[in-house]
RNA sequence: GUCCCCAUCGUCUAGCCAGGUCCAGGACACCGGCCUUUCACGCCGGCGGCAGGGGUUCAAAUCCCCUUGGGGACGCCA
């Protein structure tokens, strides 16, 4: 396929927004396969522009995804003079005219065509002005915008879009479209097939909403003389309601922000994100880096619009219950090496990190993450229902201290006893300690599960987790000893 | 008002382009069971869908048309 380009271009919002965050997916998808070139480019024209910490929200967004780009950020603002350039060639080779509407004229119409149902396209007023005329108007210092001329006839425009298939646009369809505002200042529309002619771009990968959009370029481009790229519009992500999801009406759930807040593994993320909306024949839903650059084409990319499947106030779902099987996936069956990293940053924002868990605890850390991560389905997990392996400070949970420590009010008295058979033992091991604490029970004439899940909440603060004696063999002989000793300050 | 796109379980989807092997397969969610001191994991099973209607054909989820539903574009926004 030759040296392909692509880029991801989005506005400077503040934010990586998950839309975004699958457009840029894509195609980084796209240039790692086929071994082109991905580059950033913030289209910063209009209201944002020169707001560098509006831009650095995408840019972390990006880098904690892990999509890592080849050239740029670029910034739009910085070609505007190229793009008035190409307005005046534009001009120059009656591809556009000059337009002496002003916008209160243009909006009045507009206003008037939708209120009596009937097309709003611009009528086409300064298209067929005389030299004379112009001039006249130039000279007046009336403002002009300028605007593209629309082919005459019968004619269309067509292409092939990679995942849509052949679009045919006819010219009739189209409008003289305004391409320079009246203060000079270029409009999305060109400045962003110019910026893709200079920097080479192959492929345009892009949100659907683009797709209406593509005939125009695809014009300027012609106007321009150069060779338009390939185009492949992506569907929508919407919300169960089938609204486009936005980060104004869904909130934080909507930006890749959230995920990297709230426990989530950047690459389950992207899984998830890669998979709304592209499959393979196969339907495989899990890839490692290598895997999913090979697995990845366009021809897998969906044209129907898939749904961010988010309930706002689900108590046990905080995203799409399918992002957090992923992730959970992933939290139990990655290399421990890989996960380490992750849950230490967690635990060091929670303020229970020790560096022994990577110096002489390592080995005990990794069985103990290995231990307690079938049931976790975030990072967070490990610091919240997982404290109690790692810190002395743990949270206790409410219905473990009800139903297993308050329910037996004798275990403020056997907890403590028990701890003391528990110090005199020989060895601490799983054979050990489960003969102590059932024969604890025998002796006590209880089932050993009330003096278990008894233990069990004292030293861990959980209503469950894994088999109780793995459990003890993991917190240490130490601490199970001395939280026995104390469980009377939860009476 | 004009133009365009889309349509398989609740959700993500395989199958559709090259019609039969599909009384439609997988995943998530949900329900039940096994395992078990608890909870997960794992395993087994269940629930649940080709939007509707016409065609074409020996045969249609697959091809064609219409209807319905959803989305998008039509800015001197990006």
């Amino acid at each position: 396929m030759g040296h392909t380009r692509v880029r991801f271009a989005p506005s400077p919002t503040g934010y990586l927004h998950i839309g975004g965050a699958r457009t840029a997916i894509y195609n980084w998808l796209f240039a790692r396969k086929t071994g082109g070139v991905f580059i950033l480019r913030i289209e910063d024209t209009d209201v944002s522009r020169g707001s560098p910490e509006l831009v650095q929200g995408i840019l972390d967004g990006l880098r904690w995804l892990g999509l890592d780009w080849d050239e740029g950020p670029y910034f739009q603002s910085q070609y505007a003079g190229e793009h008035r350039e190409a307005a005046q060639k534009l001009l120059e080779s009656a591809h556009a005219y000059r337009c002496f509407c002003t916008p209160d004229e243009l909006k009045a119409r507009r206003e008037r065509a939708l209120a009596e149902k009937r097309d709003v396209k611009y009528d086409g007023t300064c298209r067929n002005l005389s030299p004379e005329e112009v001039k006249a108007k130039e000279d007046a210092g009336v403002p002009f915008a300028i605007r593209f001329k629309m082919p005459e006839g019968p004619g269309s425009v067509a292409f092939r879009d990679e995942v849509y298939g052949p679009i045919e646009k006819r010219f009739a369809d189209l409008e003289d479209f305004v391409v320079v505002r009246s203060d000079g200042s270029p409009l999305y529309i060109l400045s962003n097939a110019v910026d893709d002619i200079r920097d080479g771009i192959t492929h345009i990968i892009r949100g659907q909403d683009g797709l209406a959009n593509t005939p125009k370029q695809i014009l300027i481009y012609e106007a321009l003389g150069k060779e338009p790229p390939v185009f492949a519009h992506m569907s929508f992500t919407l919300d169960p309601k089938r609204a486009k999801i936005s980060k104004r009406r869904h909130g934080e759930v909507a930006t890749v922000e959230f995920y990297r807040t709230h426990g989530f593994i950047p690459w389950a993320v992207l899984n998830f994100l890669v998979l709304l909306g592209w499959s393979t024949p196969d339907d495989r839903e899990f890839f490692d880096r290598a895997e999913l650059i090979r697995a990845f084409s366009l021809e897998g990319v969906g044209k129907a619009s898939s749904v961010f499947n988010f309930h706002k106030g689900d108590p046990k779902f905080i995203t799409d219950p399918k992002l957090m099987a992923i992730n959970a996936h992933y939290l139990r069956t990655m290399e421990l090496s890989e996960l380490a990293p992750l849950i230490r940053a967690e635990m060091e924002a929670a303020g229970i990190w020790d560096d022994m868990f990577e110096g002489a605890e390592r080995e005990w850390f990794l069985a103990t993450v290995d231990l307690i991560r079938s049931r976790y389905h975030l990072l967070s997990d490990f610091v919240t229902e997982g404290a109690a392996y790692f810190s002395d400070e743990f949270p206790m949970n409410e219905n473990a201290l009800n139903k297993n420590l308050l329910k037996s009010p004798e275990l403020a008295g056997w907890l403590p006893e028990l701890a003391d058979e528990i110090d005199a033992l020989e060895g601490f091991t799983l054979e050990s300690t489960e003969g102590a604490i059932r024969g604890f029970a025998d002796k006590k004439g209880v089932k050993a599960g009330v003096i278990i899940n008894g233990v069990r909440a004292a030293v861990t603060g959980q209503l469950k987790g894994p088999g109780l004696f793995d459990v003890l063999i993991a917190v240490g002989k130490d601490r199970v000893v001395r939280r026995l000793r104390e469980v009377g300050r939860y009476y």
